[in-house]
DNA sequence: TTGAAAGCGTTACCAA
DNA sequence: TTGGTAACGCTTTCAA
């Protein structure tokens, strides 16, 4: 019937051809208003019929139309994982995702199905980000990495205890963790260390290299380690509890402060003194285990960049396809207190 | 020079037309295949081509014409906030993601500026989601829901401690929280009950409410609610502790099992027998808790769903615009423990 | 069983 | 100063 130009239905979502028409200009004038385009000149009068229109409708441009037409896109992935990763791993994602939207990224939060990483990456690779960001277990494998790479990600970059080849990596050494508790405990004399090893899954990839690194310091002083495992449960420190003097263990390197405190309080129940019998440290140096009594001795993680985090990974975008990068995000420094 | 057809440039994303052409096959047969399409029969052998073509040169489609193609997304976003939730915030995210991954949504956690809650509506509006789970404080304006109208989202669901006008609501009422843990005091003979107030910012959204909830049981009862602010430092606990008997309180409820246990461990080392001379109760029911002594009492928070949050999410996204819905997921429950 | 072509919403180039 | 038009990569309808 109607000769007029499509009418925008009432349903549909506006575009930017319904805001053209509305002002009566051509989608390009649009275009050119929205985004403050500097290379043309509008008059005032246009830009104002345009803008009005777009508020009038509720436009809202289509990132996806935009993306395609760019050719690329300004999102960075964060895969976010269930591997148990610690308040400093939280706290370098806070800092990455603030700083990255201040470079004017879209940072985005991609949960990882798990099954496979080579799946993810697929998934990820569809969404053509610029950058991914992905903790370790994630994207393991070159495979994975090359599959980004050509799906236009500029920079692969991995985040946890080792660098994976082929990415740039943003590494929190866990050994150093376990050196920096088990030098302590060295230094206060204690020779025979067990080091507690959580069952629950997820936390292997921090636990292992924890426990190496405990074994390297304790190598060079003719030290003893003996991993210990334990479920996070009152039950299962118990059971290592009323054991433990058949261990002959001196001292105990408890993981984090979490499992330090569970460990010490089943300790005490016991009736094994800490320090005096068994000295206990932690690691993450968190608030409560200052409540203790004895205070929890712990080891803390501090981030320390050269630049901040999201910078570097700007960097990286921005030089593209130069050697993979590896930097160092942790310093550990053993916090004395009163348990060992 | 050359006659061929436009050869794909080493540095170039591969796309469909690269594989038909390696393939010898059109792009829409390559749709075809690599999509299952059912309704269009294609030869093994043409498939088998497809297939090995698209391997070859590890092609990977692009989301953005995809969706661009389709008019709508299969994605759902999860605008992240830095406001303090707790545990039981986290495991529903947690199983909200898993849930609707496996009902084939994207899940997109997406960071907010939050500098204002209709710019950040406006950012995630040009993504097209499909459906928007806000935590509130994110998107508390009728505007902001109007707008994720426009653009496409048949669902907009708010989570977090009240329902907000013209969005389904997943509702974590903290009014119970504090209503219960008041009341377990009241039951115990305790009249005159403070209330800890995290001053860290972020905390409101969820102190206030259980605050609410403890005024509320309180009124009853003739009992007094005294509100207490409190920093998450060993200070500021000591500083309170030290003025504790002026204020003339015999119990006190203390948000979460954190500012319990710190402010548990003040009271005790300003010499205030806990519970004998002032009872503590806390809230999260965390492990660290059953640690101390005396034992923690706290308030455990239950999930209680008629259907799994992401089945509930996927049917008002199938069944849009019906009224909005209100959900209580929440159910807390007072555990006795020495503290109070 | 396969191919040609249209069209999704945007932007950029070129012409007017 | 503004408008026409082509192109981004994909899916789908229609035709062969």
């Amino acid at each position: 019937m109607s000769q007029l130009p499509k009418q925008p239905s009432a349903g549909a979502v506006p575009t930017s051809a319904d805001v053209a028409r509305l002002a009566g200009v051509s989608r390009a004038t649009v275009s050119y208003v929205l985004n403050n385009n500097s290379t043309v000149r509008i008059s005032d009068s246009t830009r104002r019929r345009v803008r009005e229109a777009a508020g009038e409708l509720g436009y809202v441009p289509h990132a996806a139309a935009r993306t395609l037409r760019a050719g690329h896109t300004r999102m960075v992935l964060l895969p976010t994982t269930n591997h148990a990763a610690g308040p400093v791993h939280h706290h370098i994602l806070r800092e990455l995702e603030s700083g990255l939207r201040r470079l004017d990224y879209t940072v985005v939060q991609h949960g990882s199905p798990g099954t496979c990483a080579d799946e993810d990456a697929r998934a990820w690779a569809e969404l053509r980000p610029v950058a991914v960001v992905a903790p370790v277990g994630i994207v393991p494998t070159a495979q994975g990495i090359a599959m980004l790479r050509r799906a236009g990600a500029k920079a692969v970059i991995t985040l946890g205890p080792q660098p994976v080849d082929g990415a740039h990596a943003l590494v929190m050494d866990q050994r150093e963790v376990g050196s920096c508790a088990t030098t302590h405990l060295l230094e206060r004399g204690w020779r025979r260390i067990g080091v507690i090893m959580p069952e629950e899954p997820g936390f292997a990839a921090f636990a292992e290299p924890r426990l190496a690194g405990a074994r390297r310091a304790a190598a060079g002083a003719g030290a003893c380690i003996e991993p210990l495992p334990l479920r996070y449960e009152e039950e299962s420190a118990a059971a290592l509890a009323l054991r433990w003097r058949t261990l002959g263990l001196d001292a105990v390197f408890a993981y984090n402060d979490d499992y330090a405190m569970l460990l010490m309080r089943a300790l005490q129940d016991a009736g094994i003194e800490v320090p005096r019998e068994t000295a206990v440290i932690g690691a993450d140096d968190l608030m409560l285990g200052r409540l203790l009594r004895p205070r929890l001795s712990s080891v803390r993680m501090e981030l320390v960049t050269a630049q901040p985090p999201a910078d570097l990974v700007d960097r990286l975008v921005q030089h593209a396809g130069t050697e993979p990068e590896r930097h160092d995000l942790l310093r550990a420094r053993a916090i004395p207190r009163e348990s060992g």
